[in-house]
DNA sequence: TAGATTGTTAATCGATTAACAATC
DNA sequence: TAGATTGTTAATCGATTAACAATC
């Protein structure tokens, strides 16, 4: 029972995107956008964008296009945005502590309920109104706290020991940030932000820049 | 002259996983690995390994496989991290220092020349023996300096205008963390970890994890 | 109504996988 | 040599684009 349409990464990863120039003409004012004129904004053709938005139903109007404030809106519904989710991060260093603050700012329904580590200098510090609390009782506290998201700041060779506890608690997603693929059962969502391959797919681009581009210079 | 094979983005992105995992089995002083050993790791088929692989040469041996060090120096050099990256970080707040301390901890050839900010109050702040700059000086340090690379931390309102400074100044990359789709000529690579989109991707998986695989429990 | 633009099917393109000859 | 595994071509699959009928 449940048939499974089967959303592409591909597509998953488009959505975002879409709500970001969604939120950008919603600033602007702008009531009423075409697939043609989004196109043009986000650089995806617009026989994409159609068909990426049709996946999740008819959002638009023939001969008229789209509203924007309503588009906005279902995109934010189908990206689960449309709730709160309670989150933990774990690794208080310089990267868990900039994802905190940056959280915390662009704060939309991520609410980071506790911060864990395991350095005894800084359990016990308080950051943004949330205690840095012992990793011993990670798992312990997002259990009772019903903690959906946790946020995995530990360096590579914590960081599947730190995602099993947190699986054990019963967190439905982790966002990673350690330098390794975790291994995660099904129904756990996982998500990982691997900044030394990002910046290393920079270095390739850069060197096999076309030179031909480089000339007028 | 010059024919260019035009490496899709799809491989781009496996490249600095394979490095990944080839250093992995360096550290366990493997010295031979087959592409069928590399695919039950990294989890790609072993015929979509050996083809990438050879996109860029042929580095293996029939009826052997590949040897592990000398196919991550392959894989180095492909990447182009046989080589130093002079860089600056445009945006001291919390996640610049993050990235400025993680590159740093982290060094394989990037290093962070200068630092830069608009803020009064961090403006000659030192960080990891770099000297915070007052932004106005971004172009003419670039230059001068001969920066491979800009990072850019600062908020999406301000992020275009200090990408324009940094190509103004010769930049051949940025690393871009706002919020935004910078526009960059040819012959200048972007690449852009856009942090929310990432969040708000793992939103989306979780709401439409398979509720099967959720039944035993 | 006529013009515009969506929703959706069909065609194309590119990326992945399978197969196997080459060869160590 | 026989066995193993690459390099590479051919087949398949999936994602993107084009086209157009539906309809506001």
């Amino acid at each position: 029972m449940g048939n499974k349409p089967k959303v592409s990464n591909a597509i998953i990863r488009r959505l975002p995107r879409y709500r970001r120039y969604l939120g950008y003409l919603q600033t602007k004012g702008v009531k009423k956008v075409s697939s043609n004129e989004l196109s043009e904004m986000i650089g995806y053709t617009a026989s994409q964008i159609r068909q990426d938005l049709n996946t999740f139903g008819e959002f638009g109007q023939q001969g008229y296009g789209y509203e924007v404030d309503k588009l906005y809106k279902e995109i934010n519904r189908i990206l689960g945005l449309d709730r709160e989710y309670r989150t933990v991060v774990v690794g208080v260093g310089n990267l868990g502590q900039a994802i905190t603050n940056y959280t915390y700012y662009y704060k939309i329904g991520f609410n980071i309920m506790g911060l864990f580590d395991v350095n005894p200098k800084i359990i016990g510090n308080w950051i943004n109104d949330v205690e840095v609390m012992d990793c011993s009782r990670l798992e312990e506290y997002v259990r009772k706290e019903g903690i959906d998201i946790g946020i995995i700041c530990v360096n590579r060779e914590n960081a599947q020991e730190v995602a099993d506890s947190l699986i054990e608690g019963g967190v439905k997603g982790i966002w990673n940030f350690a330098p390794i693929d975790l291994v995660v059962p099904e129904g756990v969502a996982i998500e990982s932000v691997h900044l030394s391959d990002s910046l290393h797919a920079l270095s390739f681009m850069i060197k096999n820049m076309d030179p031909e581009s480089d000339r007028n210079r």
